[in-house]
DNA sequence: TCGAATTTGTGCGTATGTATC
DNA sequence: GGATACATACGCACAAATTCG
């Protein structure tokens, strides 16, 4: 049948109906759609039509396809929240840690740094330092329960942190503390924190340590501290975007 | 031609390759793709094989069809910031005017209001009311010199706004400022705002209102207003991820 | 100006392989 | 083993829009 001109065509019509059925209860999470057979027959349609349905909503993360068996509703997934309140560093020590214990979970990262770093540009941008200036450049790599759950690559300059027991943000005294503390202690007191949330398909070295497939959206956070006077050090914070949601909270109306 | 066991579909073959040559830069953006025709001589494959690798990379947002002309690599867009930031709703107003002239762009909005909703389970939840009590639901297309670039959907229990002059946001005296003024007026003092932001692919629905692919990531905000007591709003925010990134910005280390 | 060719978007029927029950 | 279901793949057809001679 050809398309008719001025309406949707069949197969958004029977993806929009099924979506309908499942948001509304009617196919709960876990259970079996019609297969396609089922659909063709119900909605008057040929069975590819029930094919490019069900691929627009299992592109939406609704339904799953399992072969030889069936095609589900996909379990609404409990997510996550990772909590980045507004008073958050003001206590110091590590933001992550403790707000993974709060969720009952183990808390873990490992972490390696590089040396004199010739910063790329998008960097030096936020930076606010010439391209190519020596930075340390350190990538973490966030557990809970010793599953991967977050990526981090901070930078931090060397022309900052150079020649000071904190140039590396896993050894010196204070080791596993926050990039707040670390400043504190060489002098830089940070007063401001800005965070920049985007989401964009996993790429294939961050879906590989994070374990997910690769395209899959991901929460890609700028992260950037300041002092006063200049940004003092910035990260690349990478969350898979399925399960989990970042939490802002912060006051209202104090005028 | 049956799938071979063990390697890649073939649609995902042309796919990846199709990618490889956009991100690489030999094909440019507003470059013509090869037709179906082309790829399928090209790939030695059926002309339905072009055309499923095309939707593949279609949802990824990196092509664009126009019928009868062409299909063609599409431009990188200037990622645009959407600033939320912990003082913003202090002033009182509304908030998305004043964000949105700041960046030199004429902010605009339509909104409808719908009384007596029967407020559905996750809504109910974020504001601590029964299933089924009655809300006021505000949809609501947020503009930037004419372009859709937000979409929000607000509940508010009729228990807090009914009888008062502010029950619907779009009327009365306070027509057009933010909540937290109009919440005030009617002596729901708000203290804090809790933002929790996740990812997930664009429904139809919400594709179509912002002009873009269906499936594309968005970046969904699930934003709550709280008096010291009490939930008083909630609303759903939903951004074109490939476009926009949220910015979050608050004060550090004043202990 | 007009018509033919091209291209995308849509839709149907069929065949085959593999997984599950 | 057989029935069912999904996933992949091909050939064909037609409508609408664009392009070009």
């Amino acid at each position: 049948m050809a398309p008719v001109f001025g309406e949707p065509p069949a197969y958004v019509r029977v993806a929009d109906d099924l979506r309908r059925r499942i948001l509304g209860g009617e196919l709960p999470p876990g259970s079996k759609v019609p297969s396609r057979a089922q659909l063709a027959a119900e909605y008057g349609v040929s069975t590819n039509i029930s094919l490019q349905a069900m691929r627009v909503l299992t592109a939406e993360g609704l339904i799953e396809g399992r072969p030889g068996s069936g095609t589900y509703v996909r379990d609404t997934a409990v997510m996550q929240r990772l909590v980045r309140a507004w008073y958050r560093d003001a206590r110091g020590g590590s933001p992550f840690a403790a707000e993974t214990r709060a969720q009952g979970k183990e808390p873990g990262w490992q972490s390696a740094s590089e040396f004199r770093v010739p910063v790329p540009e998008s960097v030096a941008l936020r930076l606010e330092i010439a391209v190519g200036e020596p930075c340390v450049r350190t990538d973490y790599t966030f557990t809970a329960d010793g599953k991967p759950v977050m990526l981090s690559t901070s930078w931090e300059p060397m022309a900052v942190t150079g020649g000071t027991p904190v140039l590396a943000p896993e050894d010196g005294p204070l080791a596993g503390s926050g990039v707040v503390d670390r400043m504190r202690s060489i002098g830089h007191e940070i007063v401001r924190v800005v965070e920049a949330v985007g989401s964009r398909p996993a790429l294939t070295v961050e879906a590989t340590r994070l374990g997910i497939a690769v395209g899959l959206p991901v929460i890609a956070i700028e992260r950037t501290y300041w002092t006063a006077e200049r940004p003092v050090e910035t990260a690349d914070i990478v969350i898979p975007a399925e399960r989990y949601q970042v939490v802002y909270e912060f006051p209202v109306g104090s005028r």
